[in-house]
DNA sequence: GACTATACGGAACGCGCGCTCCGCTTGTCG
DNA sequence: CGACAAGCGGAGCGCGCGTTCCGTATAGTC
């Protein structure tokens, strides 16, 4: 159904593609959302003409990017779920994307703390992250590892919070701490 | 040393100028700091030419907004130190700051998302809270309410990430969850 | 090697926003 | 009440950034 490429793009176009997803990504995690967009096209070493032809906005852009990304995540959650014990997995998988925050999710909160919503920009990427989450949190509570309390909405709040504390707070030690307050509170309850 | 005031500013000045504090914090606090200048104006019914003549810059707006805030919370802070257990004080203190964080904090970060960082900004501020917060956490430490081997430090970590949870996620039923996993995580620790 | 569709680069445009300037109004004080 | 400083409003300036346009270069094809 939607396999269909009508024209193969040329060799220089995808190799300029990517690079651009490439720059732009690693630009916009570290220095925000608000770095212009004719800057990445340099970085990038190609004209500004060129971004707007793959990405033909801004906002297009960051699409792209956040899709990309989400994407890995689930994989990697995919994987988690077959290879771990399920309290382990959960908290692996949590512990992963925090440590990852600075990069990864940092870019999605950055985003949604500029008015722009991942479930809005890309609405598939958001649906299977979150069965993904589901599918650890659900066979983690059934093992009794962690309280039965919350859902899968929960457990995405958490993660943004623990994001942003990532991307304000500092050392390794610290995160370590914060990682040890988390795993206690989520634990089943009296 | 500081008590001096050249000329005690006009009357209709002065009530301008608290206008513009209000709807500025109001307006910020709802709709994030990309808000022009002129409509703030326009909103607190002046010109643009009188707000700039009050905050010479969108930068010492912002300044003004944050002092005024951080202070009411280092005032909160003190009335519960003198009238609670020491546990229950911390957890209330937290718990009023992250409720009330989409409107007063959710500023705050709101400045540190957007590149600007509270203890640049006011530096006063930043250091009575600091020392308020620390002063219930000390206390709550030695009561035993709470694990020993965290600093105010990870507490203000700590509440930029739930804050950030306040403004992501939804309703108070979230929230109830939330602050339970948080006061579990928190508790002395084996 | 020549021809064409495809892609490239970067100058230029328009808009929005922070900030300034100055002629007019209004509070204040004798 | 009259005079003068203090304050006000809002048109306008300059700049930065998202986006467009078009003449030029190059990959793919025979």
């Amino acid at each position: 159904m939607t396999a269909d490429q009508p024209r193969p793009l040329r060799a220089d176009a995808a190799r300029n593609r990517a690079r651009l997803l490439e720059v732009a990504y690693e630009t916009f995690a570290a220095e925000g959302l608000s770095v212009p967009v004719d800057e990445i096209a340099r970085r990038a070493g190609v004209g500004a003409g060129t971004l707007y032809r793959h990405f033909p906005t801004k906002e297009a852009l960051f699409q792209a990017i956040v899709a990309d990304r989400v994407q890995r995540l689930v994989d990697h959650a995919g994987h988690l779920r077959e290879s771990a014990e399920p309290g382990p997995a959960l908290l692996a998988f949590l512990a992963t994307m925090i440590r990852a925050a600075a990069t990864d999710l940092g870019l999605a909160e950055a985003l949604a703390g500029t008015g722009v919503d991942i479930a809005q920009i890309a609405p598939d990427a958001e649906r299977s992250f979150m069965d993904a989450l589901d599918a650890l949190l659900v066979r983690a509570q059934q093992a009794g590892a962690v309280r039965g309390d919350i859902d899968v909405r929960d457990v995405k709040t958490l993660l943004v919070g623990w994001q942003a504390m990532q991307r304000y707070g500092g050392d390794a030690d610290q995160t370590d701490r914060m990682l040890s307050i988390l795993s206690a509170g989520l634990r089943a309850s009296p």
